[in-house]
DNA sequence: GCCGTTGCTGTTAACGTTAACACCCTTGCA
DNA sequence: TGCAAGGGTGTTAACGTTAACAGCAACGGC
């Protein structure tokens, strides 16, 4: 009668009917809920071992609430760390048997098309940088109590739940590095000023420095734009100071690679004429000879803890919150 | 009675209620498949849109054959081209209302475990590079012919379903280009040896010189590793010829980088003294400056169309096929 | 000895969609 | 006029899981 060359995969009919239960008794052992006597349980869950069972999780998806969908953002699709960001959303998503949307955003992405798939298309939003920041996101998000979650975000105000690692303490523990590897003259280089983070990571290394007694020389401290050009040019005007420093920490790594690239062009040798630092452990960290030091920020973790956050925040009325991730400074060839 | 706060969604029974005809109807209308009439079509037709109509796919699933569960392997998770790949596998499966699964390949992974979760865990498997030519893949999916697409294989066999751009005409256009930008003397660095690409792409190198009037100077071909390090010491070395190259085509972009930092270290003017060439357009080529010319992979829509192959692979007995995907070469600073 | 309580288990129906089948009404042809 | 062929549509049941409710013992208190 059955068809026996198509080997189905085990059902809850089939477990039941195994253990001699019904079908409801091997929801409740699965679903650790409700009351099951101890030795209905253990034959239950042998009796699961054994066929195999794995839930069907569109049958849970249709009988249960609708399946929620959580939207990822993004802008660049070769960005340096999306892929982890999938990963670690990807990983949160099927746990909780969600579904993940990823969707580019333009830079003509209007407040209107946002708005209008908040609700409609999307149970939870995740804003990763440097969409975090942009303008009017954050505002229409707060305005409307939609569940959503940033990443690394400028906010300073708990104005939107977010995620992200202490911008400040990461820049004083590298900056640290460098003074106990002797260095007493280290220059910043500033990222850009409308990012929250250039500030936070600014104060980093000025605590830095004054807590082992040093003091801060504004004229140690260049601007950059994020980018590779930036902090070459910054690099180098840093080198032709009367007094030059011994140890760079640029707050990104590309701006750490152009700071390498100009050590190279004024003749000096890494580490041992100049110390270099970076920030983020994006690729060209481990890509570029010497490798950079830098410091590393847990992007698949973030992701991940923001899909849990942004699904539990659905129809609770939680109060807005900010996770703190712990961020680890990765010592490589450059210092 | 019914919830007033709750707006359910539409479901086909509301659009056959609306239409004033069965659900089936509607599926038949949604499926195009069966016979429908064509005013009844537009009725249907008309309800969807009114009420905003999107099929359940959990309800899809349950009832329709058993849902594909597509795994792409990765290495890195940080790998500059795994976002590419997520977003277009992504786009694919969801399209295809199956499932994509991503699952890291750590050095030590066992044939015997892999083998083990192919058809249990699997129904179709994605292997990019650098697993795509990892010793005993491709022996093991060939011998089960369980449905796999490889991207940018070493195969040169047909042995198992590839895509893959040409890399001999991409490196052929590239080399092309530099000839065309006036330069007769031209260095090439190869990469690892042990991947066909490196060959392949030698060839379209040499055939482009001879195709153009120049002879092949082996002087003037280096041996690189594909990682900056490497490209920076063939660099050096084909620099310090007596009679140095004019210009310079590294088979991967890492390469081409280190060739920068050894122009830089000479002394040389990008591209004025040195043009530059890379290979697959990382991230890394737009990171650094003067920015990259190199040749782009369409990873997005090969990881796309890898899904899409392997998912109709599946039952089907159809033969081995190799699918060559269109590459661009993408001018910029460098040359 | 009656009755409420507690602990455990089973029954029923429903989630939204579709495959398989049954049905009716034309149409065309003998 | 009868009858086959087929286009167009509806009916039924099923996919696998779970919520809600019903049932049934065993127990303890009065």
């Amino acid at each position: 009668m059955t068809n026996p060359d198509k080997p189905r995969r085990a059902t809850i009919v089939d477990v039941a009917k195994r253990a001699g239960v019904s079908t409801m008794t091997v929801t409740r052992v699965i679903h650790k809920r409700d009351k099951v006597s101890p030795s209905t349980r253990e034959t239950v869950e042998h009796a699961i071992t054994e066929l195999g069972y794995a839930p069907n999780l569109a049958a849970r998806a249709l009988v249960g609430s609708r399946v929620r969908r959580v939207c990822l953002l993004y802008g660049n699709p070769s960005s340096a760390y999306l892929g982890e960001l999938i990963l670690g959303a990807l990983k949160a998503t099927s746990e909780a048997e969600a579904n993940l949307i990823v969707e580019r955003v333009t830079p003509d992405l209007s407040m209107e098309d946002l708005a209008a798939k908040l609700d409609r298309d999307w149970d939870g939003l995740i804003v990763p940088p440097p969409m975090s920041d942009m303008a009017g996101i954050r505002e229409l998000i707060a305005q409307r109590s939609f569940p959503a979650v940033f990443l690394s975000s400028a906010a300073e105000t708990g104005q939107v739940n977010e995620i992200r690692i202490d911008d400040y303490k990461a820049a004083y523990d590298i900056v640290d590095l460098l003074i106990r590897k002797g260095h007493r003259r280290i220059g910043f280089i500033k990222g850009d000023p409308s990012q929250t983070v250039s500030e936070r990571r600014l104060a980093g290394y000025e605590d830095a420095l004054r807590d082992a007694g040093l003091a801060v020389d504004e004229a140690c401290i260049a601007f950059g734009s994020f980018t590779y050009r930036s902090g070459e040019q910054a690099a180098l005007a840093l080198c032709a100071l009367a007094r030059p420093p011994s140890a760079i920490f640029a707050s990104n790594d590309d701006m750490a690679a152009g700071a390498l690239a100009a050590a190279v062009k004024t003749g000096r040798e890494v580490p041992a004429d100049l110390a270099i630092a970076g920030f983020d452990d994006s690729p060209i960290a481990t890509t570029v000879a010497p490798s950079l030091t830098t410091v590393r920020q847990p992007v698949a973790e973030m992701a991940e803890r923001a899909v849990q956050l942004v699904l539990k925040l659905k129809g609770s009325q939680r109060p807005v919150q900010t996770i703190i991730a712990p961020h680890a400074v990765i010592e490589r060839e450059t210092t």
